[in-house]
DNA sequence: GCCTTTCCATACGCACACGTATGGAAGTTA
DNA sequence: TAACTTCCATACGTGTGCGTATGGAAAGGC
């Protein structure tokens, strides 16, 4: 029997350090540090770094898609469901590890891989959003495009924003989207 | 008298490498095996690897500036200028080195100041773009919010599509700010 | 109660890349 | 031409972090 405790437990604490410092402060014995252990244990339960790495990125990806898939029950009416996801992306930060993933996988294609797929999952998520408010194939597709750009640039921007003034821009974003 | 010209290639070596392999292959001996000298030379120029990344942020910010201000000549008319100027982002990529800048910088409160500062000039010549069309002071602000993010994360997506593609995308997304 | 498995500690070797120390070649000035 | 400046080569010291080898403690199976 695998300790899978113990393995998520180098897992959470490589997510954590990755989102404060990026890939690079990802290190075997800062972690063992941070653990309270040594890297012996980092020895027993992965291989090497590199496939430790692998595990992490598999570890994001299944958080994130779930954090789509099971999401909390939104309204039933098509138009107010958009605007609801929309809101939820600002308000509990989906996609707050979405910088570090991505600023780390930028030059590995094997690894860019698997983002991509995350990237598709999301897109027709929301592309079935506008597809159930009635826009037709390429509105839909051109809508849910725009917003998910929107909402990985919103990432990336380095002007950082209050809370309430970015879930207003969304706001202003999405009936840009919903309008006609 | 500074050789420029030796310190200039340290410094386009050192682009090319960040936009290959990120900041992490921006590495002294590496670049000087490109470039067919020694660290020694390297030396010379620069104090160590920190103020040359430093210099290198600001030769990139300087670039970066240019390639907006000293903008061919857009059409006349607003609108059209708007169609224009998204249009040239796509098709010219400007912010093709977005990714690997941001990437480099995300980790750095002191590099991202400067990266925040050319956030905001492009910002405004988008909004004065809107302002021109037209737009209100907050629908100009929107607008120009929108089409940020979306060329930022036009840049940041992952799965990879043609430039007519894009360029089909980026004009159905300026349709939907132009609109109304 | 022994033995195996699980899990982690300790200690070492090693590679990479930075920075420094020093020397030298080519050009420049006095 | 002698001295000085500019620019780069060579060689070394050092830190950091990976991986490995080995030992040992705790827990459970027989």
């Amino acid at each position: 029997m695998v300790d899978r405790q113990s393995k998520k437990s180098w897992l959470d604490a490589a997510l954590k350090a990755l989102a404060r410092g990026g890939i690079d402060r990802v290190r075997v014995e800062s972690l063992a540090k941070n653990l309270g252990v040594t890297k012996g244990s980092f020895y027993w339960h992965f291989k090497d770094r590199e496939q430790f790495l692998d595990e992490l990125l598999n570890f994001w990806a299944e958080q994130s898609t779930q954090t789509v898939i099971a999401n909390p029950s939104y309204p039933t009416d098509s138009t107010a469901r958009v605007r609801a996801v929309a809101e939820d992306i600002i308000r509990r930060d989906l996609g707050d590890m979405d910088p570090h993933i991505r600023s780390w996988i930028q030059y590995d294609k094997q690894r860019a891989k698997v983002v991509a797929k995350i990237d598709k999952i999301r897109f027709e998520f929301l592309r079935d959003l506008f597809l159930a408010a009635g826009f037709s194939t390429s509105g839909a597709d051109t809508r849910a495009q725009s917003l998910y750009r929107y909402a990985l640039g919103e990432q990336f921007i380095l002007v950082k924003e209050s809370m309430s003034r970015r879930l207003q821009r969304m706001q202003a974003h999405v009936d840009l989207l919903l309008q006609e």
